[in-house]
RNA sequence: GGACGAUUAGCUCAGCGGUAGAGUACUGCACUCACAUUGCAGGGGUCGCAGGUUCAAAUCCUGCAUCGUCCACCA
């Protein structure tokens, strides 16, 4: 063996032997006489990641966590599945794509549709190798012969299906609603995506024909429909239904005075202006009093033709200009400055989104969320940690319809399609707007014949799907798609195991679509890990500058150091620090584990040169098949050739401490407490195995004792056998080092059995 | 405005009813014989604050403080 372990060659090595042999695709059960009884699938499918950009310490983080519970069942004997995909991400994707353009001094509008669309799948495509590559650096063991992308043909199909499915059965509608509009990404966002941000504005009080009212926005006054107050507020008691006048900027104008439940009699003055088309609450305010939908702001985030000379600002230089005429005029009260308030900003770019009407195509939660909630109420879903159940719990109860459309190219175009001849189709700001009452024909195929009119002229619909609408059915989407009879084997999955961020975006629509379309839960086990922080406990992010690069770290310590780096100290969900320290501190490890295994080899090689047999001592390399029942019947110790009365103290006491090890990493690994199954290899590995017992067998191996080096082989070979989940290459490596004839990898080992 | 989490050794975190733990950093000694990516030895904490329950509390309860996260349509 050589004196320093080279984790280059020996991860790449051990890599490509496994994905070759075939280890990474489930195994028939166990058992080939049909006697054993059948185990029971372990199946993970992987949470996709984004196919835009290389992968972060995050998604190392998953790939650990994930790899080690695959491997653990693997060795178990269940058939295990891990299927490996990647998201198209819609948003994120064009995103990061459209930024690149810029720099180039492009924008998608310089591309048709259908190119723009082209260019990104290749960019997209390009990037997936890059981060299969990474995957596979890493030491996922996913089955790649099972890969799926969130856009491949037979993907889409199931998805339409769904939605064609939920419009059927009344769950998919298209209406208007407020929602959250950025002009700067061009598209509407999910409540989710909208990120509420506390900052400091001005109110200005403002004169508003008898009133004086208080706003943040006084350049959407042109929007105004309506004043409103208090139906209790005495003080305005004598104006609600009347008109009143107000003198504006562009002259003078008649307003009516509505009363409204939701005023708050003690905000600013008691009275409001309504701007149904420009504000959430003014909207269903307007519902309520049947009043005027005035637009004033397009989707490019400029003011209309309707403001007249202001046409054409944006709205932060509109609101300075409006704010300085309406000085000029007397009409601003007074401004307090220091008003503190929440606006909701894109969580991609960061731009103050506009709450604007669009038709959008919606999911009804209502009757989805019932069993959805259920499921997890009884159990049958359990999510670890347990905290989040609360969470959960709690945010479908408050769950609204969900936004499914988004006005990007990059998606799964939505497969409904409007006959031109009797629909008003405008362009608003860059924005195709297809009336919401306009008659819709939903399916893939464009129509042939207009039901209503004969019209044979069919557009369809401009926008495409949320990403988690497509990625909210992966669990039987994949399963359906991958391979023959995978549904009916691997449906439902063991464990969902995702970031705890993606709780909402990701595992509750999970959750909800897969009991809606395939009537059973999508997994049994929800497991959150929470974010990768730095060594300050800082979240990373690539504005701090405190990126760690999982590549980079796997490239200078191993991917082995690496995993148990990840996994080291934090309790289930807990957030994972992480400096380059502690990455060094493993590959330590995997030094001192190395030098065991050095020892151990160079004992072997003299024994052998004297010609003294060391017997076996149940090594695990031995546990094929055939022996496990052997295994599975009688205790270890019997099987083997060792007179026990012959161990000494110090034998017995080891072998009692690794019997304890066993069942204690075994009991970790099933309840998810991989750092304590990992300190505990560590712990006895390092300070009870070498620092101790090693050091004492020194004299006997001395002494030629050929039984002693059996134990150490024998203790050594199942702490290899423990630890490989956790440090697969190293530990595969040492492994064919004491076994060079044996063709059994240890990834296809026996787990020791308890 | 709600909900949840955190507060333990210089740093990052485990422990969650029974004599304070890990990694890392620090100090001293030790390199022919697996490993200096090492070994041996050691220093370092009234476990955020204040009450309470208990024979016994980092650990359970109550309140407070600071930090953080999520949720919520208030102009």
């Amino acid at each position: 063996m050589d004196k320093v372990y080279k984790h280059q060659d020996v991860e790449k090595k051990w890599y490509t032997l496994w994905e070759k042999g075939g280890y990474f695709t489930p195994r028939p059960p166990a058992g080939g006489s049909g006697q054993a009884p059948k185990k029971k699938p372990f199946t993970i499918i992987m949470p996709p990641p984004n196919a835009n950009d290389p992968l972060h310490i995050g998604h190392a983080m998953f790939v650990t966590i994930e790899d080690i519970l695959i491997r653990y069942y693997r060795m178990k004997g269940n058939p295990t599945l891990w299927l490996p995909g990647s998201d198209h991400a819609g948003i994120e994707t064009q995103y990061v794509f459209e930024k690149k353009l810029q720099k180039e001094g492009k924008s998608r509008f310089d591309f048709t549709r259908e190119e723009f669309y082209k260019t990104v799948y290749n960019y997209v495509m390009e990037n997936t190798d890059i981060m299969t590559a990474q995957l596979r650096k890493l030491g996922a063991s996913c089955d790649w012969t099972r890969f799926k992308f969130t856009l491949d043909s037979d993907i889409v199909k199931i998805v339409y299906e769904t939605f064609y499915q939920l419009y059927r059965d009344g769950h998919v509608y298209r209406s208007e609603r407020m929602i959250n509009f950025c002009p700067r990404c061009g598209t509407a966002f999910s409540d989710l995506e909208a990120k509420d941000v506390v900052q400091k504005d001005s109110l200005y009080y403002m004169k508003y024909g008898p009133f004086t009212l208080a706003t943040v926005r006084p350049e959407t006054k042109f929007g105004d429909t309506a004043v409103a107050v208090n139906p209790s507020d005495k003080r305005y008691k004598k104006w609600i239904g009347k008109e009143v006048e107000v003198e504006g900027l562009m002259g003078k104008f008649t307003m009516r005075v509505i009363a409204d439940e939701v005023i708050d009699p003690k905000f600013g003055t008691g009275v409001i202006k309504v701007t149904p088309a420009h504000d959430p609450d003014d909207f269903e305010i307007a519902k309520r009093h049947n009043l005027e939908i005035r637009r004033v702001i397009d989707f490019n985030g400029r003011l209309n033709e309707k403001t007249g000379k202001y046409q054409g600002l944006t709205v932060k230089e509109a609101r300075k200009v409006v704010v300085s005429d309406l000085e000029k005029k007397g009409l601003i009260e007074k401004i307090d400055e220091n008003y503190e308030h929440s606006i909701k900003v894109c969580y991609r770019c960061g731009m103050t989104l506009e709450p604007m009407l669009l038709p959008q195509w919606f999911v009804k939660v209502d009757e989805l969320k019932k069993p959805a909630m259920e499921v997890v109420k009884k159990g049958d879903i359990e999510i670890i940690p347990k905290r989040f159940t609360k969470q959960y719990l709690n945010w479908m109860t408050n769950l609204r319809d969900w936004n499914i459309s988004r006005q990007i190219w990059w998606g799964i175009a939505i497969p409904a399609w409007y006959c031109t001849d009797c629909t008003k189709i405008e362009k608003i700001g860059g924005i195709t707007s297809i009336p919401k009452d306009a008659p819709v024909v939903v399916q893939e195929e464009k129509p042939k014949k207009c039901h209503k009119c004969g019209g044979t002229d069919f557009i369809q619909d401009p926008d495409t799907f949320d990403t988690w609408f497509s990625s909210g059915q992966w669990p039987y989407a994949t399963l359906m798609t991958a391979k023959p009879n995978d549904f009916d084997s691997f449906y439902p999955t063991s464990v969902m195991e995702t970031a705890a961020d993606i709780l909402y975006l990701w595992v509750a629509r999970m959750i909800m679509l897969g009991i809606y379309k395939t009537g059973k839960i999508p997994f049994h086990t929800v497991y959150l890990h929470a974010i990768v922080r730095d060594k300050h406990g800082q979240k990373i992010s690539k504005s701090k500058g405190n990126i760690i690069d999982p590549i980079e770290m796997a490239e200078k310590y191993g991917a082995d150091a690496l995993r148990l780096a990840l996994i080291w100290g934090i309790a289930p969900g807990g957030d994972s620090y992480m400096g380059e320290e502690k990455i060094l501190g493993m590959r330590n490890f995997g030094n001192k584990l190395w030098n065991i295994g050095r020892f151990i080899r160079m004992n072997m090689d003299f024994f052998e040169k004297q010609g003294i047999s060391i017997p076996s001592y149940s090594s695990s390399d031995e546990r094929s098949e055939e022996s496990r029942s052997l295994l599975q019947s009688s205790s270890r110790l019997r099987s083997n050739n060792i007179d026990r009365s012959n161990l000494s103290p110090e034998d017995k006491k080891i072998l009692t401490q690794l019997g304890m090890l066993e069942r204690g990493v075994t009991k970790e690994i099933e309840n998810f407490q991989f750092a304590k199954a990992a300190e505990r290899l560590y712990e006895f590995i390092w300070h009870t195995f070498a620092d101790k017992y090693i050091e004492e067998a020194k004299v006997e191996l001395r002494k030629n004792n050929a039984e002693k080096l059996s134990i150490l082989i024998y203790v050594y070979k199942t702490c290899l056998t423990l630890l490989h989940p956790f440090m697969p290459f190293i530990t595969e490596e040492i492994f064919r080092e004491l076994n060079p004839n044996n063709k059994n990898p240890l990834i296809a080992s026996v787990w020791p059995n308890i």
